[in-house]
DNA sequence: TTGTATGCGTTATCAC
DNA sequence: GTGATAACGCATACAA
């Protein structure tokens, strides 16, 4: 059944060129003059068990530092155990080459949090353009190499992630994702900023407000309006949501000015990709020749385009990206260990900004 | 020596809560009624290899189909001895807070090329502030995991890395680094682009060019110099160096002035972490009241500072840094595969800028 | 053309 | 406390 040293390997090509092969437990075994399986018992420091002996841990250690052995993580895998590997996977490339919607405000957070935890990072590249196997259903079987991973993007396909939840493997992903049963997920608690908003228009003294938003279906869309409704339920305040595709269409000078006629004094629009429904509202406030906060109240919930980000600084909230990457890795990490999953959602800051102020008393309209 | 089926797996705990299992090549083998061997061949669609009758491919593939049948991507690695990981290491953060001198416009280059190719990256943190390891020896080592690695940072410590080269590990440095014998590295070729704008100078009749540097011993810097010596050699022009740690101590109003008396009608200055040499440049050519592309040019041979890259443009040259990480995956993958190194140098590209202009003749003084 | 046998490096169990 | 030994899921010489 065994067969001499010497022997030629079967099954198996012989390693490409003559690289220096890395070290496997069986040689630090071998140059500690122990088993193989001793080697993975001191090595896995998991527990501290005292079945090893002092001596016998000593001479093992040294080995491995000796060879420069490093664990092989598909093995520790496939021997299911764990590899201390975390992935990340987005459907459009992590680095784009438009740093307009790139992911790195995130993967600051994640870094820094997989770094303190002692995770390194797998980025998976399935999915860049020209990647191999871009877009194809087995590109995200290949996040089974990690431990667990971290799904980025606003579009990963519903069935491959129910896939995932379905086999048990750790997955996270980055953005409110209800739909999906068992899924976890981390994401801004836009509802309870967007509330927030609403309460600093109210103590202001504004009584009707106007919410601005593009014509989507988007968590971060409807958690926008939900918190603005319960902001409004809240504050005892009225209002009415501005739902279009076509801004330029529907926030026109007259529009304005026969809502601020009507008692609206304060408009808040969502945040977009594009910033489309802030750049309407400014632009149509500014055609209708409306000042600035003296007339009406301008908020933002989330951040400006960059290119409109100072002068004026809109009144709202910032998404703490970093910090959302680095609860995403919390979470993950949990996931991974069977611990207790944290909460999901993190706080987003408020920011005064400049275009809200006291309402202007004299404008009150009927509610 | 074989055991019933029925027998409780040895040398396993059981899976960790009652998640479904994975279909395997076993089962989808038996459904198809083949061997996994058979699957196994079928399914590597590597090789078009006629080795497969048609009939058995068809009802291997259907079987894998119906019951989802993916890969798993441990095993696979395991099997082929390679895991088609390529490693990124920085010995700062990859992600620094401080996008200043982020790693970004690299990464940009390696993750498309890498994907290109059909490798994952990882990305070790273990040098991250905070980091499991940071800055211990063995965190180095953990980058034998991948197939080979790439080296960002201009402090990578030398005596770590010549294990990688003595063992063979590929391993690719991004900037010249050719104190360590046979360590592979990618560079941007400073030298050719520094004299391409020497040339530059010396065609708008600049016949006397100085050079700003900091006192380093950066490649990047001496590269700068050596490529100013040969341009200065090639056009026949005349200059000098000025090296200095305290560029206000020596870029003074009255020594530009001087300069410019003695018949220097150009200035390059090179680039750094702060745009220092830059800054100091154009603050004294302003102090000294000269006008610039009127009396004298100005060249950067980089890119500018962000606070001051528009308004005017230097003339100068742009670092192809996404390029750079580009070819830095593409020769560690040719070292991964054993195939023959591609050029290592990268070209800079020219930018014309608005510093520079025809040399004013009535200045022309002694060589 | 397909099946058989073996090994990849690791973990985990069980005897010693 | 330590050493055999059996998987993990897949790939591949080699036999049939």
């Amino acid at each position: 059944m065994e067969h001499p040293d010497a022997q030629p390997r079967r099954g198996r090509s012989v390693a490409p060129r003559g690289r220096a092969a890395r070290p496997r437990q069986a040689e630090v075994a071998r140059l500690a003059g122990v088993s193989q399986a001793t080697v993975s018992l001191v090595l896995a420091k998991k527990q501290k068990s005292i079945t090893i002996s002092d001596e016998t841990r000593r001479k093992v250690l040294a080995a491995a530092r000796e060879l420069g052995y490093v664990p092989d993580p598909a093995a520790s895998r496939l021997a299911a155990a764990h590899n201390n590997l975390l992935g990340v996977f987005s459907f459009t490339a992590t680095f784009p080459t438009e740093v307009q919607h790139s992911y790195y405000p995130f993967l600051v957070g994640v870094e820094q949090e997989a770094a303190s935890r002692g995770y390194d990072l797998v980025l998976f590249t399935g999915s860049s353009p020209g990647g191999a196997g871009a877009g194809a259903p087995e590109a995200l079987g290949r996040v089974r190499l990690a431990d667990g991973c971290l799904f980025l993007g606003r579009h990963i396909p519903t069935d491959q992630l129910r896939r995932f939840v379905a086999e048990g493997f750790p997955a996270v992903h980055i953005g409110r994702r209800d739909e999906l049963e068992g899924l976890s997920w981390v994401g801004a608690d836009y509802a309870s900023a967007t509330q927030d908003v609403i309460a600093h228009l109210a103590r202001l003294g504004h009584r009707r407000v106007m919410l601005v938003r593009e014509d989507d279906e988007a968590p971060a869309s409807t958690d926008r309006e939900r918190g603005f409704r319960e902001g409004l339920a809240a504050e005892g305040l009225t209002g009415e949501v501005v739902r279009t595709d076509d801004l330029a269409q529907e926030l026109t000078a007259a529009r304005m000015r026969a809502w601020h006629d009507n008692g609206v004094t304060a408009f808040v629009a969502e945040e977009t990709d594009t910033g489309g429904a802030w750049r309407g509202l400014v632009a149509a406030v500014r055609a209708a020749a409306l000042d600035v906060p003296g007339e009406v109240s301008l908020a933002l919930l989330g951040s400006p385009p960059s290119d409109l980000a100072a002068d004026p600084v809109p009144t709202g909230f910032d998404i703490p990206r970093r910090e959302l990457g680095a609860a995403a890795v919390r979470l993950l990490a949990s996931l991974v260990a069977g611990d207790p999953a944290p909460e999901p959602l993190v706080a987003c800051t408020f920011r005064p900004g400049t275009t809200s102020g006291p309402a202007n008393s004299t404008a009150q309209g009927v509610s």
